[in-house]
DNA sequence: GCTAGATAGTTTCCAATAGATACCAAGGAG
DNA sequence: CTCCTTGGTATCTATTGGAAACTATCTAGC
C-alpha cells in the first residue's frame, strides 16, 4: 500500500505525517530504539554501546524521542543520579519496522557496496 | 530478531551496516524511493510532487540512490532533455520496509501530537 | 530576431545543525 | 585531597541544508 492512497499525502509540505518521517529518518533515532529494545538503559550506557555519539546528539535525540512518546525517562535519586530510559508502547509498536531498517542494511550492503564500486569507476574516467 | 545477533554490530562505529544506515537514515530519500514505487519518474516531476525540496538537494540525493545502486537514471535525447529515474531491483527490495515507516509515520501521528503537547505543558511551567 | 518557457542541473551564499571538547554539581573510593 | 562516577550543559568550529540565482540547449510565440 502506498502513501498515497491514505487519506494524508506524506509529499505534501505542511503534512503532519511528513513532521513524523522527518523526525524518525534521523540515524541516531533509529539506533536508540533499536538499542532500547532489550530493556531500559542507562544514558551513559547507551553512549557507550552506540559508537560515535556525542553527548549533545545523544542528549538531544533522547530528549525528542521523549517529548514524542516513544520513550520513557526515569530518574532514580541514587549517587551518582541514575537515569533510565526505556521504550513506551508506542516506541515498541515501532521497533519491528526499525529493525527491518537495519536487516535490510545489513542484508544488502554488499550489494551497495559493490554498486558504489562500479559507479565510481564509470564515474572517474 | 535484533541486530546484534547478526554477524555484524550495527552499533559500532566502523560497521558497514552503519554506513548504509547513515544513508538510508534521510527524509528526503525515503521519500524519493517511495515516490519512485509507482513507476519511472522525471527529475522535475519529483521535484514537484516532493513540495519542499530544493533542486540542489534532490540532485544530491538522486546521486547518492543512483551510487548505491537503489536507483537507474537514464537521458532521453529529447528537447529539451529528459532524465527519468527509477527503481532498480535492489532498491525496489527496500520499498516494503520504506512503506511501513510512512505508514507507522502516519496512523500514529495523532498519538505523538499528543504526547508532544502533553510533555511541553509539563516542562513549560 | 527577440523573448519566454521548458528541460536538468550547478553555483553561491547564509543559516542551521552536528561534532569535539570542556565544564558543571554531587558525592564515593582511595 | 584527588580522581572517578553519574547525566548532563556550554562553547566553538566544521559540515550540511535551504533559498535563490545562474548555466546551457532547444522550441514556441510575437
Amino acid at each position: 500500500m502506498t502513501v498515497m492512497q491514505q487519506a494524508y499525502n506524506v509529499y505534501e509540505d505542511r503534512c503532519p505525517t511528513r513532521l513524523v518521517l522527518d523526525r524518525l529518518a534521523d540515524k541516531w533515532a533509529l539506533l536508540i530504539l533499536d538499542r532500547l529494545e532489550g530493556g531500559p538503559v542507562r544514558f551513559n550506557h547507551i553512549r557507550r554501546d552506540i559508537k560515535g555519539i556525542s553527548q549533545k546528539v545523544l542528549a538531544q535525540t533522547l530528549r525528542k524521542l521523549e517529548r514524542d512518546g516513544l520513550i520513557s525517562r526515569t530518574i532514580f535519586p541514587t549517587v551518582p543520579v541514575t537515569v533510565e530510559y526505556a521504550l513506551m508502547p508506542l516506541g515498541r509498536t515501532l521497533t519491528d519496522t526499525v529493525s527491518a531498517l537495519a536487516h535490510w542494511a545489513e542484508t544488502n550492503m554488499d550489494a551497495i557496496f559493490t554498486a558504489q564500486r562500479a559507479y565510481d569507476e564509470a564515474h572517474s574516467v
